[in-house]
DNA sequence: GCCCTTCGGGAATATGCTTTCCCGCAGGAC
DNA sequence: GTCCTGCGGGAAAGCATATTCCCGAAGGGC
């Protein structure tokens, strides 16, 4: 009993159980648009039962010639902003009775691109790519083009916060909440401010320290080159631009804005190590409202993306018919959370 | 040029181009167990290229009896314990040649029982249960047949942190990695205990639980009923489990362990809630060495488990040649990780 | 009562691929 | 020079399912 594989059951033995044809056992099983007499339907869902049957998928997908797949390509699975929108996806995906299947590009376009390839073999009804855009990339004109192709055989492509003319997207609103946010920092009483922008090629990234630098002009404050760090889209990245910028020893600097809220963890964890407060010495916000801002001490400042909702939005649009053309769809509305990491300079600032 | 839904090139195609077999432009792109001439190998190359062909890989599902494929069930991707286990999982999977679909359970054994069937439709090459097991349980049978019938027609089954006999797993030593911290926090003076102990009909929560007690009884202290509070699993859970203890007035509480450190980071905030401080007041020691557990302050005591390793392992085992009955794995081993959060009981205790 | 629909079961075909099987051809042994 | 062997191309037979097409039977209209 230990190496007998036995065969799988097919649809055929449970036609031969029900003693009806495969053609009948196909259609009482999985409702067609011809009807089946209930006696014979009935007959079959028992035969399926008692075998325990299961319809082969791929077998499924070759005879019909599309599948219930959707295919989701993140930069890291364990960094808690993909997580998060990966939860959203898979938990909406099921309802739709769809299955979802996974590749990490781990920040590489070009792996991205191998990954797309890879991924059209399975002919998923629906390519999710999260992954975050770089500006420059040669591999670029071979994604859209890969991607084109995908859609001209009847796929479904979705990008997640970036917006690609002909494709459909979730779209956040990086700009605006870096805007505001900037505006409310101000309001608290903030005046000098320092960036770590993370990877300037990365588009989100440019976009938040774009919104975050008009926001601090509209009030008439600059934000120097000099305090603008460019380091890694990562924790650790956060933790050494941090201390790039204390080794600049800008001591007068009073907030810091992180392009995210992985970078802030580990800026604020770099500021202790320096010997100076979070929160206390140095303001610091964040972007994205992870879970982990809300656990750190002092709780992080940052700006919330619903990001499950995202995930959602995104399997959601993908069931649409399609846009027909890409009317970029309403950003999803980010929203400033004041925390204790920005209590307002300290007085004698 | 919108709706023209032209249909995928087929491997028919690549071998009318390359004016081969069909039969030859199959062994060329795969290199099967015969041979091809150069020549031949060449175009039909030279074809798919032209013609940007990408197999059907439910097709090839279908023609061989097998997929590339790895089914991991989950209980939620968003926990930051089970998103570095999937990326372990994705990476090494990735590595050889495997995609991998995920559910997830949402902590839920007939969800689990319901994922795994219809998973098993995917006639996946095999499938991983992270999400951990349920001690009393009406669908465990089920499960465990379900399981059965899966490896019987060929397909592997991989449990990690859950030992489940006739299954293969990837063990972690929950036990005793609690019981060595247990011995330590008595080496760092701390006396008079407590336990927020999850959902204790998970047994993941029950090991790591026994294992503390038996470690503090090992030094002759014990750990009072109604010191050891049931509650959820989650950072929530963490959080109404210590407000519950507070509750009790339990005031000579030197050190609260949370059998996660998802629980403890809730457990923290709830402690800050009701005006102590963690590790000053009260330390607080959890389980898993999340990422967050080292950014959140004070940086949590807790036990270490190289999570993604424990995905890689898995599949590295699935990979294996059966181990033909349960031959149960050594253990992966935990590591006590004394943090800030547990300096010792303040000197006044 | 006859003809025309409609209903619905079943045989057969299609899907895209792998693999077996057949067969021709070239090369070596004697 | 004949025979045998082995290499390798191509035709064809699967694989598990969905769907088209055919056809008999039942029902309704006049």
């Amino acid at each position: 009993m230990t190496t007998a594989r036995k065969a799988p059951i097919t649809l055929h033995d449970v036609a031969r159980e029900a003693g009806v044809s495969l053609a009948t056992a196909s259609r009482s099983l999985n409702g067609s648009a011809r009807r089946v007499n209930e006696d014979y339907r009935k007959r079959v869902l028992a035969a399926a039962a008692k075998l325990n049957y299961t319809p082969n998928t791929s077998a499924q997908a070759v005879a019909k010639g599309t599948t219930n797949t959707v295919a989701l390509l993140v930069a890291d699975i364990a960094d808690p902003y993909f997580s998060s929108i990966a939860a959203g996806v898979i938990r909406s995906a099921e309802d739709a009775g769809l299955i979802v299947t996974m590749a990490a590009t781990e920040r590489s376009p070009e792996r991205e691109l191998t990954l797309v390839r890879a991924l059209r073999g399975q002919r998923p009804r629906v390519l999710i790519l999260a992954a975050s855009r770089v500006a420059e990339e040669a591999s670029q004109d071979a994604l859209i083009a890969e991607l084109a192709a995908f859609e001209a055989m009847g796929g479904r492509v979705v990008f997640i916060s970036r917006n690609e003319l002909d494709f459909d997207s979730v779209l956040v609103d990086n700009y605006g909440g870096a805007r505001q946010l900037a505006e409310e920092l101000i309001g608290l009483g903030y005046r000098r401010f320092a960036a770590l922008a993370g990877d300037l090629s990365l588009l989100t990234a440019q976009d938040r320290i774009a919104g975050f630098t008009d926001g601090l002009a509209a009030h008439g404050i600059e934000l120097p080159p000099d305090r603008l760090v460019r380091t890694g889209f990562t924790r650790d990245g956060g933790h050494a631009g941090m201390l790039e910028l204390a080794g600049r020893g800008l001591d007068d600097v009073e907030l810091v804005f992180t392009v995210n809220d992985v970078m802030a963890v580990g800026a604020m964890s770099a500021l202790r190590e320096s010997g100076r407060e979070p929160g206390v010495d140095v303001g610091i916000a964040g972007f994205d409202d992870i879970q982990t801002a809300r656990d750190v001490t002092p709780a992080l400042t940052t700006v919330r993306i619903p990001l499950e909702e995202v995930g959602r939005r995104a399997i959601a649009r993908a069931l649409l018919p399609s846009p027909e053309s890409g009317e970029p769809a309403t950003p999803t509305a980010t929203e400033v959370m004041l925390r204790a990491s920005t209590p307002g300079p300290r007085p004698g600032g």
